[in-house]
RNA sequence: GGAAGGGUGGCCGAGCGGUUGAAGGCGGCGGCCUCGAAAGCCGUUGAGGGUCUUCAGGCCCUCCGUGAGUUCGAAUCUCACCCCUUCCGCCA
């Protein structure tokens, strides 16, 4: 959320921005609500000081056993006026607060303009693709040969876009799972955390799925409650509403979780294989930062999770995302994108992000400097480190042999008990 | 699901319907003492918003789980909800 005084003072350079996320926003609108919301405190503030006073007289009175019939009687009269404007307040200051939730960030100024996701200009390419002697096959064609994917029987217990992994397969995506989580533990400095995978309507708010994306979550029926769509939704929530000490930061969360998307409007889209599914693993880099350190945070988060791309030996490029492409909360975007043999395209496998304040300012996050009066709201951000099933997914394509077989990149064998290789028997 | 208790400032904890923004303690900060430190002593120390001012700062409003209500006046009374703890029942 973008701050109130900010948007105010900052018309022009607001509505610029938003223009150049394709963001429709009549400012207009905004306007005349906040000046309304300040006329109406204004007058509310006077009338509660004149209460205030009254009543202290009042109870003086009382104390000199005098009579305050009279302006006890007078005071009622205020009080009644005082109720009306409360509420009108209440009233505009929902409306703004709708205004401002369902305003998106402001880019960062190192962000390129663009329209959309084609003007993404490619930061850096790493790796050797790998070289076929025959055609290369699809992930999902592979897996199934295999014998250690299913989506015809994921489909029977679910639906369309949901994944059965058997043998290897589900062994491959926990030992992805545990060696992810272990890189970031052990050589990044990260702190394990395994948090709930349903969260509270505030929770969404807070991190800027809700209100505006109800569309894209799985909810409870009955419940206020919904299933995460990302880690990022209540590991960025453990520290709603706290003061952090500065020495307390920066903190690093890395979080293990299945994520629930309703993928609303995509159909039709990636409908065979890993890549687009209503329930997938990730593990996920989480940082609070303080606004000094967040952009050289946000660099060392993406070579965090690029660490796990180059020790699985798997070709990728980095994107920057350009204004029009930019998702809803991030002031500034990286995108992690792996190369897929089969499609011959790279494929998004991590979205690495600072928030700066936007997140913060929702969830109440802030940090206090040592010695100093005040608060000051912390800055967010947080990353894929990666998308397991889609990383498991590169790895059937990328290793992939003549036969049918896959090895497994020598960084994972550890987690897989030696094994080099999954085959048609071993699957 | 049944019964009881509780949610107060960074933390712990007191609080009669009217100088309680809130005692006391811890922690933090400043000072005294000391070669230095500890201990001890003294002082200081919440957040958000509005408004005035060149700044420092002044003045005002709000905030004691959340939301309604009673009252001239609510941390204090009433109701609903949420959360936590303990006991019983059920259960992975």
């Amino acid at each position: 959320m973008l701050e109130i005084k900010f948007v105010r003072q900052n018309f022009e350079t607001v509505e610029k921005a938003l223009a150049a996320r394709g963001h429709s926003t009549d400012l207009g609108g905004f306007k005349s609500c906040d000046d309304e919301r300040r006329a109406i405190l204004l007058e509310l503030e006077a009338l509660r000081h004149q209460r205030n006073v009254v009543s202290d007289q009042i109870a003086e009175m009382k104390r000199a056993g005098e009579n305050a019939d009279d302006i006890v009687a007078q005071m009622r009269d205020v009080s009644s006026k005082i109720k009306a404007l409360d509420k009108s307040l209440a009233e505009i200051q929902e409306t703004l607060e709708q205004m401002l939730l369902g305003m998106p960030n402001i880019p960062h100024v190192s962000v390129p303009v663009g329209k959309d996701e084609t003007d993404n200009p490619v930061v850096n390419v790493v790796g050797e693709r790998p070289e076929f002697d025959f055609e290369p096959r699809a992930h999902w064609d592979i897996g199934t040969d295999l014998g250690i994917l299913d989506f015809e029987r994921a489909a029977k217990i679910t639906g369309a876009r949901f994944p059965l992994y058997y043998g290897a397969g589900a062994r491959l995506e926990r030992a992805l799972i545990n060696f992810m989580l272990d890189i970031h533990t052990q050589v990044h400095g990260y702190t394990e955390t395994l948090p709930p995978f349903i969260v509270n309507r505030q929770s969404m708010t807070h991190t800027g799925q809700l209100p505006k994306f109800e569309e894209d979550l799985f909810k409870l029926v009955d419940w206020d409650y919904y299933l995460i769509p990302t880690a990022e939704v209540p590991v960025t929530n453990i520290h709603q509403d706290e003061i952090l000490t500065e020495a307390q930061l920066p903190i690093y969360y890395t979080a293990y979780t299945p994520c629930f998307r309703s993928e609303a409007g995509s159909y039709g889209k990636d409908t065979r294989g890993l890549i687009r599914q209503h329930q997938f693993n990730k593990v996920e880099l989480v940082k609070f930062t303080t606004p000094q350190t967040s952009y050289d945070e946000l660099e060392s988060l993406r070579a965090d999770a690029e660490t796990i791309l180059t020790k699985l030996e798997l070709p990728y490029q980095v994107i920057e995302l350009c204004t029009g492409d930019l998702g809803f909360s991030a002031a500034k975007t990286y995108d992690l994108e792996v190369w897929m043999p089969a499609q011959g395209v790279y494929r998004e496998i991590s979205s690495c992000s600072n928030f700066e304040n936007f997140q913060a300012r929702r969830a109440n996050i802030r940090f206090k400097k040592k010695g100093l009066k005040g608060t000051e709201l912390v800055h967010t951000l947080n990353g894929s480190g990666l998308a397991v099933g889609r990383c498991l997914a590169a790895i059937l394509e990328n290793f992939q042999q003549d036969d049918g077989s896959v090895i497994i990149p020598p960084a994972l064998r550890s987690y897989m008990s030696g094994t080099e290789k999954i085959t048609r028997e071993t699957g």
